[in-house]
DNA sequence: AAAATGATCAACCGCCCTTAG
DNA sequence: TCTAAGGGCGGTTGATCATTT
């Protein structure tokens, strides 16, 4: 069933890179350049599919890859990051240059995640005594992903089974949630999710997302009908017509999926609220203001700090202007997201008192 | 010293989205 | 407008290495 994949096909090969494999690749590539994957079958009869050269690209040939551990302030980083966006590793990556989102990935499941369940990572590397990653560190995180929040409310699953699946995915990706706080209800329910008390949004918010990542049926940006209702593995429906409430839900829901992929100074929601005085050490950050933008797509760097850097760029999913910028302030965008922490709350989309 | 267990990470799989024809 | 192919992404697997028993 289904079509053969490029990767699927007959002679080639697969498994651990091979030192002359690499090189083929990066020969080729020093001539052409990135994109165009499949065409390096047939123009270096290299034995890799072309999904398979961009990944050993992407995640270990690239010669602006950062090797080694990950500090603390990256750790720090990921953490909130993945509290904003949930699993999008691309995202997160895209905001630690010369960090790949395999290998952020491979860092969430193997550290933070088990360090979230109050299994501290053994770390065989051994880190420095006083490393910004050493044991003070990691008690920073543990605290950082404690709850703050008392009321956790996300979408409805049909059966236990799903619950209980989702129950792990959200204790892993959502470590201030735990089961006890959550509030599974019927998809009827929407209207709560959108009045939960406004600290708790931006977990909401996360947590929509994280349930979608493990559902293909629910897409980020809410479907505009319910594509869920009628999954067998989608969210429940109440039985009676919400269709008011779900389109708030789909409102609320596309607005936050737009900030999260597009130049966040264009939502003037956001904008107002980092206009607010207590923020005030980052209003000029994202005021608004747009930089020039070089032929390459990056824009211009010559100030900043982390919110406007976050801002700027008009890539988010793509290292290509981030990695560009190896002088990333990471205290900054530790520092922008305490702050904006309480702020990524149903106000900037206009669903406050819904 | 050897076996068992755990941790790490490169690579694969499969799905979804975009785009070219 | 439709369809197939390519590209991108998140989830998962398995080989390898380190640590523990």
């Amino acid at each position: 069933m289904g079509r053969k994949t490029e990767c699927s096909k007959d002679g080639l090969n697969k498994g651990a890179w091979t030192p002359v494999e690499d090189k083929m690749l990066l020969d080729y590539l020093k001539i052409r350049g990135e994109g165009k994957w499949s065409n390096i079958v047939r123009e270096t009869g290299l034995k890799r599919c072309g999904k398979s050269c961009r990944l050993r690209w992407m995640n270990y040939l690239r010669p602006d890859i950062k090797r080694g551990n990950f500090s603390g302030d990256e750790e720090d980083l990921i953490i909130r990051m993945h509290k904003l966006l949930g699993n999008r590793w691309s995202l997160i990556a895209g905001r630690l240059p010369g960090r790949t989102d395999n290998e952020i990935k491979n860092y969430w499941h193997t550290t933070i995640a088990k360090k979230a369940r109050g299994k501290p990572k053994v770390d065989r590397k051994q880190i420095e005594p006083g490393s910004p990653s050493g044991a003070a560190s990691s008690l920073k995180n543990q605290s950082s992903i404690e709850s703050q929040c008392t009321t956790g409310v996300v979408a409805a699953t049909t059966t236990s089974q799903e619950n209980s699946a989702q129950d792990h995915q959200l204790s892993v990706a959502m470590p201030q949630f735990t089961t006890s706080n959550l509030q599974y209800g019927a998809a009827s329910n929407f209207k709560n999710q959108i009045t939960i008390e406004s600290q708790c949004t931006t977990e909401v918010a996360a947590a929509a997302s994280t349930l979608q990542s493990t559902d293909s049926n629910l897409q980020y940006d809410m479907p505009k009908t319910y594509e869920f209702e009628s999954s067998s593995k989608g969210l429940a429906s109440g039985g009676e017509d919400n269709s008011s409430d779900i389109m708030m839900y789909n409102d609320y829901m596309d607005e936050f999926s737009k900030i999260l992929a597009s130049d966040f100074t264009e939502f003037s929601g956001i904008h107002d609220i980092f206009s607010n005085d207590h923020h005030s050490n980052n209003t000029d950050a994202v005021n608004g203001d747009h930089h020039g933008v070089s032929s390459d797509g990056c824009k211009s760097r010559e100030t900043g700090e982390f919110p406007e850097k976050l801002l700027e760029s008009d890539n988010w999913s793509g290292n290509k202007c981030v990695l560009a910028d190896q002088d990333f302030d990471f205290m900054s965008l530790l520092s922008f997201l305490d702050s904006t922490d309480d702020e990524w709350t149903g106000d900037a989309f206009g669903t406050k008192g819904l």
